[in-house]
DNA sequence: CTTGACCTTAGATTAAACTCCAAGGTTTAT
DNA sequence: ATAAACCTTGGAGTTTAATCTAAGGTCAAG
């Protein structure tokens, strides 16, 4: 039997968050001494890095939720369920993956037509970039004499 | 002059967003109808299309506050600042790109594993996987026998 | 028997960027 | 004149995952 800061400090975590946890449902400790104390077993602890591994591959705690509820009813649900979840989750972190590397190529364009030199910003290219829809930055300008109008040094 | 809901259109977002940026001191309309109606010029219109273009390569609000900052007083700042900005969020980017992909190759490590079968999902390798520390998945193990412990179709 | 470390609760706060609501005033067209 | 479409405000709700606070009980050591 763990005690509530015993088990966090285990698990790296803080009270805190397995007071949170509790309140939503994802983890509840098996009983409780005289005085109120949380008082975790062994079980509770396994559930408890299940849930952290969850968390280590993406999930979500209210996934996380779902997987719990299958793992503690397992002959009533399929591989096909368990690994729909799976490829769900991993639909969305490819989708946000590319959203982040179109971000990233933009980024990379901005930042390669910038001298970046102590010089005014009144011609600064990102500026101008952002100011016009037309002065668009290509991701191959990494050649470019970085489009500013000052001098570089 | 603009209305509120011409110049939302026109930008393909809501009124509701135009009224949180000027809360948030984005973005004010020059003035307003007799009536209190929000009056927007073609000034206002470039600083919306602004911050647009900025939060399409990843900026947050914040950040396009200072973008904005900047915009209106470039003489006294520099390249390297603006750069520095970006730069700054090229690696923000970076990270959680890598952060993402990680999450990626283990969801698709547990993918692989798993038959996706209608089958109980009682000896699932994906449930296995998050059980217990141990059963870790490789991401080269996409020519395994699925791992599973039933049969495959 | 007191100090310090630990525990309890309910509820507020954080960040991000909206989105929606109610209750009412304004414009425009028919 | 009346309906439809638009506008106003303040404030609440959404999502995620905690984190923090206040006010107080419990426990082991010295
Ligand atoms: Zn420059
Ligand atoms: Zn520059
Ligand atoms: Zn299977
Ligand atoms: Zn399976």
């Amino acid at each position: 039997m763990y005690r509530i800061g015993e088990l966090a400090s285990q698990c790296d975590i803080k009270a805190d968050t397995l007071r949170f946890y509790e309140k939503h449902g994802l983890l509840a400790p098996s009983s409780r001494s005289g005085s109120g104390y949380r008082l975790y077993t062994k079980d509770d602890a396994s559930r408890l890095r299940f849930i952290l591994r969850a968390k280590a591959v993406g999930f979500t705690l209210n996934e996380i939720s779902e997987l719990l509820s299958i793992e503690l009813d397992k002959a009533n649900w399929a591989c096909a369920d368990v690994k729909g979840m799976v490829d769900n989750k991993l639909e969305q972190v490819t989708a946000k993956i590319a959203e982040l590397t179109q971000f990233a190529n933009s980024l990379q364009s901005l930042s390669n037509a910038c001298c970046g030199g102590p010089d005014s910003a009144e011609h600064c290219s990102i500026l101008e970039a952002l100011e016009s829809e037309d002065k668009q930055l290509s991701a191959k300008n990494e050649t470019s004499h970085k489009g500013h109008h000052h001098a570089v040094k």
